[in-house]
RNA sequence: UGGGGAGUCGCCAAGCUGGUCAAGGCACCGGAUUUUGAUUCCGGCAUUCGAGGGUUCGAAUCCUUCCUCCCCAGCCA
């Protein structure tokens, strides 16, 4: 892998100077998610980024569940997230939190606010509460109920937290500025009613505090200095600072008080990273499941056999930035490749398997090769494969009348079995169709590789093999991008309108193979990753493998600049 | 038309307290090595920093006008 320095980003220098200044003295950070859906790429970035920067600087970096929406939540989600994030190679020791153990302090914090004059019940409807809060242009209006009297909204308050009201009765609101031209500053809503039982709490609660109210509170309670989350929370900030300020007047809280810093989040080509999106690609059954190889879910992707450095890789790599942009497929598919060309082991497979006949070669007779597991790194040793008469090799290896520019097998040619023989071919066999069934050739005797003067022979070609009576059938899963447009949903239909992301769903994002593989490449656990020569990187499936029936999900393929030049 | 952000090579992205400052990565194009048309290795790849104007001996970095894109009107996060 080549070395890679990563460099310094804005957060980076805040950091920095945070520290430097006095406004800090250790770097405490979070990764937050709700456990209301399984985390995919773009979660990738923000736990490199927050764990990596804790690790960074010594400092600490909390796992987080921002529970505060008990509709939406479960703790499968939680214990899939957690799975997703340990496997990324992250460890948040002891601080493994809920906002829902927090519920209490956040409902005594409200209470401060109402004695304070900062927070109000309002007893409007909600279609009444988003007509008052005016647009983008136009000012909002006062609730009439916004001048209660302390005691008033005191006792209100109360009784919504003893259930004496239905869903939607009333809200908590802060009472900053209706007229304020940010849309967040406009009264913004701390507390609803939801009689619904949250997968933690059960049945205490049904008052339950919004994300803008309780993210603030969360962050103060665990210390945190540095509080990442992406773009559009940066209209949220000065609120984030207003609630804050006064709770840290009210001395509930003690500074330094947390800082929260935005910055974008990712965009990928050829997937699509919403929530919304990938339950729909899931429920509708155009993917397999959240594990689903083509989804970038971190368990997609997991399955698909990514790995963690690889992501760690990727991560340096698009850096972190305030601008929205678009990050290349072929970034992501590279950094795995950087990652695997050093970590994983080769073998042999044949995917698309064509009979070749050795003629003066024994029947029968076995002669064994040796094959490195590592070309890099001679340490982990060597492998025996046997060569015989009939061999199965890659149809596309041979070409009876070959284009320019083809180095491989074709009649008269002379190329390389690799760690084997050197041959002729001297033709081939067709059926009443022309399609070729079987290739036919001669080999040189004293051209096994690693023997002495094996060496003489120079061939352009160079060819992967699998004895027919050895090779193990395999079913390989190639995998290719799950949309075929690099930005989904975004082309215009025929209303003018963008169309469906559907619409870009790429066909033929699954291809199956019966195929060959070496016994070595069989009898390995799942989950074991090997470089097919010449063909790519494979995973043996997390479920689906076993010794006696295995299956290998394509990663990435190798790159391939003869393809590249055919097409 | 309100507020908040962002615009540096095809895609990311450093640099933005003014003076080898136009890093680096991905992609791409050459060439060398190579029993993976892989890897590795060398070399190439922005007289230019969204556009115009200004300040200055000197600006991507300061001022100014303009243009483009993104986010905000959930009792979602």
């Amino acid at each position: 892998m080549s070395d890679f320095t990563p460099p310094s980003h804005f957060i980076k220098n805040a950091i920095d100077e945070d520290l430097a200044s006095g406004r800090y003295r250790e770097v405490v950070t979070r990764f937050p998610p709700e456990p209301n859906g399984y985390l995919h790429f773009g979660h990738a970035k923000s736990i490199v980024l927050n764990f990596g920067l804790a690790r960074l600087y010594g400092g600490r970096c909390h796992m987080r569940f921002d529970d505060t929406n008990p509709t939406t939540e479960s703790m499968e989600y939680v214990k899939a997230i957690l799975e997703a994030v340990r496997w990324l190679g992250y460890d948040w020791g002891e601080h493994l939190h809920f906002a829902s153990d927090y519920f209490e302090t956040m409902y005594r914090c409200a209470e401060v606010l109402i004695e304070r004059g900062l927070a109000y019940v309002d007893s409007l409807p909600p279609e009444e509460i988003r007509a008052l809060r005016g647009t983008l242009t136009d000012p909002g209006r006062d609730s009439p109920y916004r001048s209660r009297s302390v005691e008033e909204n005191l006792a209100l308050f109360r009784r919504m937290r003893a259930g004496e009201f239905p869903d939607g009765a009333h809200v908590l609101r802060a009472k900053i500025d209706m007229a304020s031209p940010n849309l967040n500053l406009r009264d913004p809503i701390l507390y609803r009613i939801r009689h619904v039982s949250h997968y933690r709490t059960g049945d205490a609660w049904c008052l339950y505090p919004t994300y803008t109210y309780a993210h603030p509170i969360e962050d103060a309670i665990e210390g945190i200095t540095h509080s990442l989350c992406t773009l559009e929370f940066e209209d949220q900030r000065p609120f984030y600072e207003w609630l804050l300020e006064a709770l840290a007047e009210a001395g509930v809280f003690s500074r330094p008080l947390p800082r929260q810093i935005e910055f974008a989040r990712l965009n990928l080509e050829y997937v699509v990273l919403s929530k919304r999106k990938l339950i729909q690609l899931v429920e509708e059954g155009h993917v397999t499941g959240w594990d689903d190889p083509r989804l970038p879910t971190l368990t997609g992707g997991r399955r698909r056999g990514y790995t963690p450095e690889g992501f760690r890789l990727f991560c340096e790599r698009i850096g972190v930035s305030k601008a929205d942009g678009w990050i290349g497929y072929e970034v992501l598919e590279q950094a795995m490749r950087d990652h695997l060309n050093e970590a994983a082991e080769r073998r042999i497979a044949v995917l698309d398997p064509l009979e070749l006949v050795i003629d003066d070669f024994p029947e029968g007779h076995v002669e064994w090769c040796e094959a490195p597991n590592h070309p890099l790194d001679p340490e982990r040793g060597k492998r025996r494969i046997p060569f015989t008469r009939r061999l199965w090799i890659e149809r596309g290896d041979f070409m009876e009348t070959p284009v320019k520019g083809f180095h491989r097998l074709t009649p008269g040619a002379t190329v390389r079995l690799r760690y084997g023989y050197v041959i002729e071919c001297t033709g081939c066999d067709q059926d009443e169709s022309g399609r070729v069934v079987r290739v036919h050739a001669r080999h040189f005797p004293d051209s096994k590789s690693g023997t002495p003067g094996a060496d003489r022979y120079k061939t352009k070609g160079n060819c992967h093999w699998l004895s027919c009576d050895h090779a193990i059938e395999a079913e390989i899963r190639h995998y290719d991008r799950l949309f075929r447009h690099p930005r989904p949903g975004t082309e215009p239909g025929p209303d003018g309108a963008p169309r469906s992301f559907l619409e870009d769903l790429n066909p033929e994002s699954l291809r199956c193979y019966r195929a060959f593989v070496e016994p070595q490449a069989a009898q390995v656990p799942p989950e074991t990753r090997f470089q097919f020569e010449r063909h790519g990187y494979f995973v043996a499936d997390r479920y689906d493998h076993r010794p006696e029936a295995p299956v290998f999900n394509l990663t990435v393929g190798l790159k391939d600049t003869w393809g590249k030049i055919q097409r």
